[in-house]
DNA sequence: TAAATAGTGTCTCTGAGACACTATGAT
DNA sequence: ATCATAGTGTCTCAGAGACACTATTTA
């Protein structure tokens, strides 16, 4: 029964020919309509692909990855290779599975490690520049489904996605998509943008009125205590917003 | 910058050692009290261990678990292992994380996947009578915890239990620890059994009062439409019920 | 009848939902 | 004044929370 365990030595068992870590990075990119001066923005989640170069899936579009080494976690690897590639620093990855189906990899016996990564579209900013040259490019999701992208990546891609959108609704991540500081508007398209399925016309309102708003969002007040708004999106200025650092805990049994 | 990707050979590179699977399962014992004939039995939260025989951690408690081979996946790993050491089959494995921490593991460079597992009593109920001679055994998690475990499996236990108990707030898989059909008082037992501080004085009224039950639960009836009713643990007898198939979605927005 | 668990009556109060209405400020 | 977005008034109704009370069956 635990003869692996009993009577393991390295040399008498094939082993792994390594252990890549993937890395979804989501943004949200905001093209401000350029009719009017002030109008809400259209966002669109978008993902950051490499084209490859070479065998195998050469030419093809694939996440950014790469292999841990022997004196790093894989966390680390992804972080490292986050920060190679795209020059982002300081992100939550998240770890949210592995794939190791046999075979997925031309290269011989792979199980990788997938990450997932929100980062601000201001924290692409320069990497975009260098954009061309490397052959890496920001997707719009729903595009890059469509692609025929390397390895099983389409489907690291999809559970990604799934994760994302689940985590859309039941936690703060919203805020790593947002300013320090933001109006509910901002908030209420940053949710629609990853859950297109989220509709909820009295959003406001429903913020506003005590309970959910107290346990996840407070105003943003200046030194005198007054409340701050923003009027860069609309001609009457919004309320600013900021997450608090309550974890809201969510229970089927009410 | 995607160099490791570019010019990966399985031969220039150090390789793991291997991808063990090692598996937390947890099951809830119940042990009716002898002094009345019905009474509500007392439940408490445990893990099967197994005891290594040796090297490394030899006579140390470890969770049970083995070494991934190429022609399978590291959830048909952790499948085949856990029927191997437990019997046990027909579970829903869910994967939780990885765990690769350079010198975690003294035969090498090891990255270990943690799977869990919820198990109904009974279905560990063969399997227990082979324990001794198998030096495997049930544990409370409290006591496991307590233990100087293999590995970093303490940790891997942690990580388990805090999965379980905010699954078990969010989603349905109460289920795993009930029969098929359960009264309130049951399914309230075993929420606190794995989440101590979940305290809900009007359980009853609250999941009766439509809107919650109506999502999750559903009365049992039988041919003719009656209700069914168990009176296994009481003196009156107690509404049966059962999980119904809906998902229950969870935002914090509302 | 006492014990043990199951379940309800009833009250109050919050807040969700709907949707039309008002508010503000740039052009 | 008009437009675009922000936010409110007001109504209704469901249901959460509290907690004492009743119900059912066995020993």
């Amino acid at each position: 029964m635990i003869e692996n365990e009993s009577n393991y030595s390295a040399s008498r068992y094939r082993t792994p020919d390594g252990a890549p870590a993937d890395i979804v990075i989501f943004t949200i990119v905001s093209s401000g309509k350029r009719t009017k001066k002030k109008a809400l923005p259209t966002r669109e989640l978008q993902v950051l692909l490499i084209q490859r170069k070479i065998w195998p899936f050469e030419g093809q579009w694939a996440l950014p990855g790469g292999f841990t080494k022997e004196t790093e976690s894989v966390y680390d690897c992804a972080l490292r290779e986050l920060k190679e590639e795209t020059a982002v620093d300081h992100v939550k990855l998240e770890y949210f599975n592995a794939y190791s189906a046999p075979g997925r990899d031309p290269r011989g016996w792979m199980i990788s490690h997938a990450f997932l990564a929100l980062v601000n579209e201001r924290q692409l900013a320069h990497r975009a520049a260098a954009v061309d040259a490397m052959d890496v490019r920001l997707f719009p999701v729903e595009e890059a489904l469509r692609l025929e992208l390397a390895f099983d990546h389409r489907q690291i891609l999809s559970d990604a996605l799934q994760v994302v959108r689940r985590k859309m609704m039941t936690t703060k991540i919203a805020k790593e998509f947002l300013p320090e500081a933001f109006t509910l508007s901002e908030l209420y398209q940053v949710i629609r943008t990853v859950v297109p399925d989220y509709e909820e016309p009295n959003f406001i309102r429903k913020l506003t009125s005590t309970k959910s708003r107290s346990a996840i969002l407070e105003e943003v007040k200046d030194e005198k205590g007054e409340p701050l708004s923003s009027n860069q999106y609309s001609q009457r200025a919004a309320q600013l917003y900021r997450f608090t650092d309550d974890e809201p805990s969510l229970s089927i049994y009410g």
